[in-house]
DNA sequence: GACAAGCAGATTGTCGACAATCCTACAAGA
DNA sequence: TCTTGTAGGATTGTCGACAATCTGCTTGTC
């Protein structure tokens, strides 16, 4: 008989779905930075009282994906480069950090699973989604994060990519181009495989830095033409 | 005529002097972890309604501090002896981190900061100050992550030192005994002020390294007489 | 026409009450 | 004895209404 593990039931308050509905919605872009979020509007549309649409934005607050003002609003945080820069700054470090703890605990299991993630992306770019592309992408990302065995580690990680999302969402949008079709995570994958540690640490780095080149340069056209308007 | 730079203006809502109020409760010890916040007799004690006691609450369990179940209650978080390893280790890589992004930007101005909050340390430590001591002793080393110049990197850090603020707090309490006299911040404040960057990266990691263990001894000694009890 | 005072209108912050859920104790049945 | 069902009380989740605050416009004065 297979071993049965039942997973945590899902969460049933009002609050929860807010919080998804509302991330999903700020993080495909939906909702645009800088934007105004009514409390009343909101609350009709989603057909749910304010109390649990505020604790959810008081949730999103804390994430770093909304910032509020004391009676003048809650709104979705602004994107500037600099923002951008210090989050991949860090993100870097961490990558770091999460490939060292990870090294040692790799097993088949991590194997597998990282495969998998990877179908995951090359599925979604194949479909030419490319909201669900960045998910995916992220979530491959993040396996070494889950697997360092460290929960203050995956928290962080957590708050970074909830921006690094939004940030990708954005520049995507924006760009409107269809995907890239070749297997950019192809290299990233096979080092997590192999023996060098080091070598899957610096191409960490690398990997980041040319998405994050082109996110920057998108990141201070916006700027430049917010400050003329 | 001196340059005028009036900061922001305090919070005025009940809500964000509900969330220092148990933030302060909390890292101080007063509530313990694993305790339950029963909304109702701490919305009394305070005069105010469940709604703004719950935003706060809200506010600080994804401040990491508090763990919320559904239908259940908020509960202080638990402090394991992994917690500690994970927020430590974690705590390292950001040192080095932040000591590298502030060290170019070192100026005047910071050393005399530095120099300020040293003294406050050591005023509160003459004073027997338990608490205050530690509050001083995060601030002084907070000072390389509010220099470094990345929002990010800040935020994290913040984060972080909820908890270790946390965890100090308990110790002391628990063990109870007076502040030990010498200055053991000495050596971190001239590293910081010299010419070694990696002289002060390597500090910070052994400086780390030495309170971190009596923590790690002192929870390892909790999680035994807990599951024992 | 410029500027300050003051008045709606809209929006956020807070309150008290009700609904939904959970925990405990206890009884009934196998 | 163990399990299962079932009230009762306590606590959390949610709602609708009121109070506090901000914003923009109007009005009046110079």
């Amino acid at each position: 008989m297979a071993k049965l593990d039942f997973g945590p039931i899902a969460d049933t308050t009002r609050r929860a779905e807010i919080v998804a509905l509302l991330r999903r919605a700020i993080l495909t872009g939906q909702l645009e930075p800088g934007q105004k979020l009514n409390e009343l509007r909101i609350a009709e549309q989603m057909r749910v009282s304010r109390a649990p649409l505020r604790e959810a934005m008081r949730e999103l607050v804390q994430e770093g994906i909304l910032t509020s003002i004391p009676y003048a609003g809650t709104f979705v945080i602004d994107v500037t480069a600099k923002d951008i820069d210090d989050a991949y700054s860090l993100n870097k470090v961490l990558d770091e950090f999460a490939i060292e703890r990870t090294w040692k605990l790799r097993d088949q299991r991590f194997f597998d699973e990282l495969d998998s993630r990877h179908e995951a992306v090359k599925q979604a770019t194949r479909a030419l989604d490319t909201t669900r592309q960045i998910e995916t992408a992220l979530q491959l990302h993040g396996l070494i994060y889950e697997w360092a065995d460290n929960s203050v580690l995956l928290e962080t990680w957590q708050r970074l990519i909830s921006r690094l999302q939004m940030y990708f969402a954005l520049h995507q949008r924006a760009r409107n181009e269809p995907v890239p079709a070749e297997d950019v995570h192809e290299t990233y994958v096979r080092l997590l495989k192999g023996a060098d540690m080091r070598a899957a640490q610096r191409h960490a780095r690398e990997h980041i830095d040319l998405d994050f080149e082109e996110l920057l340069a998108y990141a201070r056209g916006l700027e430049q033409r917010t400050s003329k308007g």
